[in-house]
RNA sequence: GUGACUGUAGCUCAAUUGGUUAGAGCACCGGUCUGUGGCACCGGGGGUUGCGGGUUCAAUCCCCGUCAGUCACCCCA
């Protein structure tokens, strides 16, 4: 038996678990704030959810098996096509527009590296029934808000936008051809991985002229509304642009505009999306992308549902987690004991006892030498759990000999000059309910 | 799926051009000591050197295979 998790899954140990608790908590919060509400489908899908939106060659990276009843299976490799299942089914029912999120945890067959395993945990937010792009801004803000709530800032992350429709319209009025639209997207998406001389070969293949091809890479990379206005002043084009430009001022009144560059080579791989696509980068661009999503308008539909306007994106916790770490910001609060109590010695392990049940009610967390020690070894093993307070008892029932500070940093609650479990248990109380209010 | 590089204790690393019983620090466990605090000292457990084969009197070291990790493709979340 080896003792290691499978090949691109991971354990996790506390250390790992509070890093990870650190990062949905921050998920959990924003989305609260925007007003977002949790859901989940199941982690097993039949496999045809997915051969059905992105086709048959998908099943060599997924998790697929033949159940016990002779049905084909897959772990759920992404969160979208449940989500489009799930709100297919009550459409009618639900109050538009849907705003869910969920964290699932994903897996896909595919070998490791850096920043990408067989597993990992996703935030997927949507919005579903709305085709203005208020809707667009709304959700890239709310991606760009997990990361000033987990500390980052805009020096530290970038949010690339660009609209399909909008670069749709520029390689037309570049004379390319419709069918050959999505081909372009193509090399447009890897502009960034491949030389230049590349990119520019397989443009003109397509059919472009060189003048053309010339003009349109000017472009790629950060750019503007009006740099774009004024190098391609064709009708579509402009439509498109004004689009951009409302959404852009809307993610300004949404308070993230600072983070957010204008960048037509973000076009994602999917073919499904149909409307504004965004990512989010570390600003030192050395990491995977953090966060995808974009409108994916005619998805729903596609998949045998309603046809409703949606959007939506995915941020998984790798590569984040990997940002976080590198900046020293994965510093969870630890969960150790806020008390350690002790008693002189091993006849008294029952007041002991007595005594955390009566702290633990009022809420404090509590632990206790599960054998008989003398004091020192207690107080060793305290301060090696990392506990607040020890907490020694005293003669008397329910009497405190001393309670003693054991972390640097010491509450201002009075705490150590409590004499009885009972007045600390009061303090503890008091707590309680001032926090809860 | 393709290619390159790397695998020694839980972690970080040693081990003479191939040479006795593979070591150290940290961590863990036990003990002694010190009333102001995770100290000091003593001791202990823990390795089929990733795994399998080959060359050799002798392999952690050289060769082959395999598995795993890292990176780049591929693909994307």
């Amino acid at each position: 038996m080896s003792k290691a998790a499978l090949p691109g899954f991971r354990d996790f140990y506390p250390a790992e678990f509070a890093e990870r608790a650190l990062i949905f908590r921050a998920w959990r919060e924003v989305a609260r704030r925007y007003a977002f509400v949790e859901y989940d489908g199941p982690p097993l899908e039949p496999l045809e959810l997915y051969t059905k939106k992105s086709g048959d060659e998908i099943v060599g990276q997924l998790y697929n098996f033949t159940d016990k009843g002779g049905r084909e299976i897959s772990l759920r490799p992404e969160m979208t096509p449940s989500l489009a299942r799930m709100v297919g089914a009550r459409a009618n029912a639900l109050r538009k527009p849907v705003r869910w999120f969920s964290i699932p945890q994903l897996f896909r067959y595919e070998r490791q590296q850096r920043g990408r395993l067989r597993e990992h945990f996703q935030l997927n937010v949507d919005i579903i029934g709305e085709a203005d792009v208020t809707a667009d801004a709304e959700l890239l803000a709310a991606a760009i808000d997990i990361m000033a709530e987990l500390g980052l800032g805009p020096a530290d992350v970038r949010a690339r936008v660009s609209d399909r429709r909008l670069l749709h319209a520029i390689l037309l009025s570049l004379g390319a051809a419709e069918e050959q639209v999505n081909a372009y997207y193509g090399v447009i998406d890897k502009f960034e991985r491949q030389p230049r001389e590349l990119s520019h070969e397989k443009m003109t293949s397509l059919g472009m002229s060189d003048a053309n091809v010339a003009r349109l890479f000017t472009h790629l990379g950060p750019t503007s509304v009006q740099s774009l206005r004024e190098s391609f002043p064709d009708a579509a084009v402009l439509e498109q642009l004004d689009g951009i430009a409302r959404y852009l001022g809307y993610l300004d009144r949404l308070g993230v505009g600072e983070w957010v560059v204008l960048d037509l080579t973000i076009v994602r791989g999917l073919a499904y999306y149909t409307g504004i696509v965004f990512e989010l980068f570390d600003a030192k661009g050395e990491l995977r992308a953090i966060c995808g999503g974009g409108r994916y308008d005619n998805l729903l539909g596609a998949l045998g549902g309603q046809d409703l306007p949606a959007l939506g994106f995915g941020m998984g916790d790798v590569v984040l987690g990997e940002l976080l770490r590198e900046r020293g910001l994965m510093t969870p609060p630890s969960h150790t004991a806020e008390f350690w109590v002790a008693a002189e010695n091993a006849e008294r392990l029952p007041e002991v006892m007595e005594a955390a049940r009566a702290l633990r009610d009022a809420g404090g967390s509590v632990e206790y030498a599960l054998r008989s020690q003398q004091l020192q070894k207690q107080k060793k093993a305290a301060q090696s759990a990392g506990a607040g307070y020890f907490v020694t008892l005293g003669e008397g029932p329910g009497s405190i000999a001393s309670i003693q500070s054991l972390t640097a940093a010491s509450a201002p609650s009075g705490i150590e000059s409590a004499t009885t479990i009972d007045a600390l248990c009061q303090l503890l109380a008091s707590r309680t309910s001032s926090e809860s209010d």
